[in-house]
DNA sequence: TATGTTTTGTACTGCACGATAAAGAATCTG
DNA sequence: CAGATTCTTTATCGTGCAGTACAAAACATA
C-alpha cells in the first residue's frame, strides 16, 4: 500500500552478484554497486541494508542459480558417469578460460578471502560445498553399481577427491593459460575413478 | 654511508606477509602494517614505495620461505614416495585446522584476489604453482622407476592431479572443520597414484 | 482528491584510506 | 668536528569510503 519499487530485486541481485564475483567483497565499492545496478544509494540501501548484507544475498543467488544449475546436471540419468563428470571438468576449464576476468567460482572466492570465512557467508559457502559433495557421491554410487566405476574406495571418498581436484582445478584455472596442464588434471582425476 | 636502518628488512617482510596472509591485500590496511612491523608510515614507504610494492615483496618472501621448505620436503630421498605424499597432506590438515584464523596458503590466496591475478603478483604465483608441479612431477617419477606407484598415467599428469587435489584440499580446510572428510581426499588421491 | 506509506535522488557526514612533506636525529666520510 | 646522506618522526594531504538524513516524488487506499 504505498509506492511500489521500480527495479527488479533479482535483477538488482543478479547485477551485484557479477561485481562482487569479479573484485570479490572487499575491492567492491558501494559506488560499484549502485553504477552496476542503475540503483542510488538511497534504493540500495533502503532494499538491502549494507554492503555486507548485500554480499550475502549475493550469494544466495549465486547458490540458487549458478550452482543449483551445476547440481542439477549432475543428478543422475542415462548415460556414462564418467563422461558426466568429465564433462563437468572440462566444460569449466572453456569457461574459465574464456573469461577475461578470471572470476572462478564465486563461493570458492569467498572462501578465500577473510570476509567469506566466518559469520552468515561462511555458512552459506559450507552448504554450497556440502551440496556439491552430496551430489557427487550419489553419482558416483549409481556409476560404482552400474559396474562403470571402480569399487575399490566408497563413493563418499571418491566424490571427495573428486570435489578437491575440481577445486583445485578452478583455482589453477585463475592464473595460468595452459589448457593442456588443465586436461591433464581432468584426465588423471577421471583415471582415478 | 649514512644513518643505518633500525630495523631488519626480512623481519618486517615476515611481519608484513602474516598481515596479507591473514586479511588479505585489499583488506589489510596501511595502519596494520605499520602495527604489525613496529615502523612507521615513512619508514615503510621509505623502504618499500608503495602497499602494493610490499605486497609482492611479501609473495617473494613466502615464496622464498615456507614454498621453499616445502619444495625441500618433497626432493627425493629415500624411504616411500607414497608416503611422503600423504605427510605433505596431512601435516597441512593438521597445519591448516589448527590455525584460527584459517589463513591457508597464501599464495592460493593471492590467486583468488583480484590483485593478485594480473601483473607482477600474477607472475609470482605461476611460478609458485609451477615450482611444485615440477617437483611433484619428479618425485612422481622416482615412484614411478621404483615400481612403487602405477606407470598407468605419465608422472607430469599424475602430478598435476594430485596438485590440483591439494590446492583443492586447502581451500576446503578454509571453511570446513570436517577433518574425515578432507583426510578422505588424502585417502583418495594417494589411491590413484 | 486527500492521506498515509514507501521509494527515490541528492547532499552530506565522519572517517579511514594510501601517500607525502618536512624537519630533526643518527650515522658515515673526511 | 663538518658536511653529506640516509633514516625516523610527526603532521598532514586530498580522496574515496560506507553509511545517513531528508525532502520530493510516486503510488495505494479511501
Amino acid at each position: 500500500m504505498a509506492r511500489p519499487r521500480e527495479f527488479s530485486d533479482t535483477a538488482v541481485l543478479d547485477a551485484a552478484m557479477e561485481v562482487f564475483w569479479e573484485k570479490g567483497y572487499e575491492a567492491t565499492t558501494t559506488q560499484d554497486l549502485c553504477e552496476c545496478t542503475g540503483l542510488g544509494r538511497g534504493s540500495l540501501y533502503n532494499a538491502f541494508g549494507s554492503k555486507h548484507a548485500l554480499y550475502e544475498e549475493a550469494i544466495k543467488r549465486y547458490a540458487s542459480t549458478r550452482a543449483a544449475l551445476q547440481l542439477q546436471e549432475l543428478a543422475p540419468a542415462g548415460g556414462s558417469v564418467r563422461d558426466r563428470l568429465r564433462d563437468l571438468m572440462v566444460a569449466m576449464i572453456d569457461l574459465d578460460l574464456e573469461d577475461r576476468g578470471r572470476r572462478g567460482c564465486l563461493a570458492l572466492n569467498a572462501a578465500s578471502e577473510a570476509a567469506g570465512r566466518s559469520g552468515e557467508v561462511a555458512s552459506l559457502v559450507q552448504r554450497q560445498f556440502k551440496d556439491l559433495e552430496e551430489a557427487l557421491a550419489v553419482l558416483i554410487a549409481v556409476g560404482q553399481h552400474a559396474g562403470e566405476l571402480s569399487t575399490s574406495r566408497p563413493p563418499l571418498q571418491a566424490a571427495r577427491m573428486f570435489q578437491s581436484a575440481y577445486y583445485g582445478l578452478r583455482t589453477l584455472a585463475k592464473v595460468t593459460d595452459d589448457r593442456q596442464a588443465l586436461l591433464d588434471v581432468v584426465d588423471g582425476t577421471i583415471a582415478a575413478l
